[in-house]
DNA sequence: CTCAGCTCCTGCGGGC
DNA sequence: TGCCCGCAGGAGCTGA
């Protein structure tokens, strides 16, 4: 899916359309995604204000004036498009008039200002649910979440603690979402490479100083794929249509076979499969 | 509790 | 051209 970077830039797009504004109707145009929509899920959408747009690790959170919620997940292949909005239209970068309906459209939310925001997920492993909005800490897609990888709860302190006596690869320890909330497999990979660590490392056998470089790495990483407007593969558009950018920042995810970018370095990429994901590394510089 | 493997679904690119 | 295979950003679930 889209990993952090990616579900914020999809945010930050979707707030012109979004937060302020009133959700005129709700057209569901299948039933469920990875889960069923809960019940009602189009009338409880129908004529409420978006009070507020947030994010919580990979999820998109829709705060709405009636005290509940609607939470977004893009899945691997969820996507937002953006139409008919008039009043930020830039030439060439929004679509000003509605577009055709798509295969994989599956919800569309037609706002009070004409705009419409469609969610396009070919593979339907993205959710929408809706919660009351105090309540949204204890949904079972948030209660378990670790900690946001930009905030203060996220630092080597913790990391250190959390990873201590794990023999799990540190790679799979990353991806897990209960450790370290939004990480997935590129980001990963591009954090241990800037930390100069083997995915196959055991991630209770990390020492201390190289936590702290792996908590910066995983930030910087993160900090300049937003700045970037998120990465674009196959399936991923930014909220506007636009294509990001960041994947010309890869530095090991995809490079299989060629040569590692670290300056005096002659190692050549590898790949491996790690629980069932592709790892990329370097095998000189990562240990 | 921890961990590896499987699973959901569709599309794309490469090899033949 | 067409078919088959492997692979793809997630993450819940099962069973050892």
């Amino acid at each position: 899916m889209p990993e952090l970077p990616e579900v914020e830039t999809v945010r930050c797009g979707l707030l012109p359309a979004m937060e302020g504004q009133r959700i005129a109707r709700a057209e569901l145009r299948r039933a469920d995604l990875r889960w069923p929509f809960p019940d009602g899920m189009s009338a409880r959408l129908t004529g409420a204000r978006v009070v507020q747009l947030r994010r919580r690790s990979k999820y998109i959170l829709a705060d709405l004036d009636r005290g509940e919620s609607l939470i977004i997940h893009l899945g691997m292949s969820g996507r937002m498009v953006i139409s008919g909005l008039a009043a930020v239209h830039v030439p060439g970068q929004f679509h000003f008039e509605h577009p055709a309906l798509e295969k994989h459209d599956h919800v569309i939310l037609h706002m009070e200002s004409g705009a419409r925001i469609t969610f396009n997920d070919p593979r339907r492993f993205g959710a929408m649910d809706l919660c009351a909005t105090a309540a949204l800490d204890a949904h079972p897609l948030l209660a378990g979440l670790g900690p946001e990888p930009l905030g203060n709860a996220f630092n080597a302190d913790y990391l250190a603690a959390r990873l201590a006596g794990r023999k799990t690869p540190i790679k799979a320890a990353l991806l897990d979402q209960r450790i370290v909330a939004g990480l997935g497999n590129i980001y990963v990979c591009e954090a241990l490479f800037r930390a100069r660590i083997h995915p196959k490392r055991a991630a209770g056998r990390i020492g201390r100083a190289r936590i702290e470089a792996l908590t910066d790495a995983i930030r910087a990483t993160l900090r300049e794929a937003i700045a970037a407007g998120g990465s674009s593969l196959r399936d991923y558009r930014q909220a506007n249509g636009e294509l990001g950018y960041f994947q010309h920042s890869f530095r090991v995810y995809g490079r299989e076979g060629v040569g590692c970018l670290r300056l005096g370095c002659t190692g050549i990429l590898r790949r491996i499969v790690q629980s069932g994901r592709s790892s990329f590394y370097c095998p000189i510089c990562q240990r």
